[in-house]
DNA sequence: ACAAAAGTGTTCCGAGTACACCCATGC
DNA sequence: GCATGGGTGTACTCGGAACACTTTTGT
């Protein structure tokens, strides 16, 4: 989370905690999980480091409409029609040192047109594995934001929120490979999702390279389902 | 959640929300799946009416913290060695008339020879089929609750804090037959729950009424273990 | 003796897994 | 013609589900 400091209303003046939303936003470019990074700089407590999207709930806004003005704004995404889940509220005491700031954590899914970096406000899709370490408590959040995005794609179709609206069966079973952190056999894959029927035909095709045009696919559902993958 | 009125700091008075924690707390007697309400009397609002506890999270603890606080307080259960887990956070706008609260939701289960009303406070074990209307958004969190309860059983050994330290293989299936809202065949059960290892006999034996005295079990571990069970 | 819950094995089926070759295209 | 990713079927194995009778006790 992040607390504006302007006006003279900072967190340790309040009675009472202040409530935050911090989000993490997920993509798959390329074979690779990335995570949207914003620039934290609040001396003395943190110098020139990175931390996740976030910042205070309004009065008048739940904590998830917060956070889809703070994911919007910082990464410059329209989220309409991307999954959304509510990961976690954090509360340890000190989580942010100039204050009692609860956080409440949300999880987003973009599909890789749409995660464009925001040079201006220095919003950067980070991948997973260069991510440093973060601002505030936010390296939990992110561990328990990878976790969550594990399990979900395990056994709902979330995947929708991290494709295009077509895609091939490559790159799905790509998108799966790269989060789980494993491989699947080509065929067995192929079966297991027809057989599910998440997915439906387009009849196109697209070429790609030098190699053999792919069926292009599209999901049943674009919305959440719990059906079994792996 | 419920919020104390005293001093003259109510929530619309502040410029943030402020936070509070609402317990769920469940237990299984005698094949009835029951939740901990306690009554909820504040005019013009809510009149005579039951909810879970709930208050607000004072400023030198965690919303868990909170939440253990209350569940003694309102329940007068020593909850040390409970299973407690976080389950939502609620922030709709007009989830409480009088001002603007966000609730922490946690979720404890409690083993039945811990579940005591507490005439004093009021605070009684509700079967669930009996259950009213509650008051604020606690209908909603009670939902959200047995669904997680459902889920949680099914896929980790967390049945450990239903149960006192022994039980029989009898009351284990039951337990699960009662949240679960089906039946198991007893062959299949048992092997099923043998093979994971997730309890240890201890060679005793109880007898009870005019039946064959059923052999103890005692949990391998009483710490949340993921598991497939169902 | 009988009522009441405990305890115990086998068969069947479906899902998961392992595995290898041909196809359509661009260069 | 060759490199690249796309596309397809079969056999095996293991876990889940169905299913009925005997045992031990109290009354």
């Amino acid at each position: 989370m992040k607390v504006k400091a302007k006006k003279n209303k900072k967190p340790h003046d309040l009675k009472f905690a202040v409530i935050a939303s911090d989000v993490c936003l997920f993509t798959v470019v390329s074979g690779e999980l990335k995570v949207l990074l914003t620039p934290v700089n609040r001396p003395p407590y943190f110098s020139n480091m990175l931390g996740l999207p976030g910042g205070l709930v309004h009065p008048a806004e739940t904590a998830e409409e917060a956070a889809l003005r703070i994911a919007e704004k910082k990464g410059g995404i329209d989220l309409s029609d991307q999954y959304v889940e509510q990961l976690y509220t954090f509360s340890r005491l000190d989580r942010d040192p100039r204050g009692r700031v609860v956080a409440v954590a949300y999880l987003v899914l973009v599909p890789p047109h749409l995660a464009r970096n925001n040079e201006e406000l220095g919003a950067r899709w980070v991948g997973i594995k260069h991510v440093p370490h973060l601002a505030y408590d936010h390296d939990e959040i992110l561990r328990a934001a990878r976790e969550r995005l594990r399990t979900k794609l395990g056994y709902t179709n979330a995947a929708y929120s991290l494709l295009p609206s077509e895609f091939t069966m490559g790159e799905l079973q790509g998108l799966y490979e790269c989060v789980l952190g494993r491989t699947f056999d080509k065929r067995n894959f192929r079966k297991k999702i027809a057989g599910l029927g998440i997915v439906k035909s387009t009849g196109k095709k697209r070429t790609q390279g030098a190699s053999r045009p792919a069926e292009l696919f599209r999901f049943a559902k674009r919305s959440l389902q719990v059906v079994e993958i792996v």
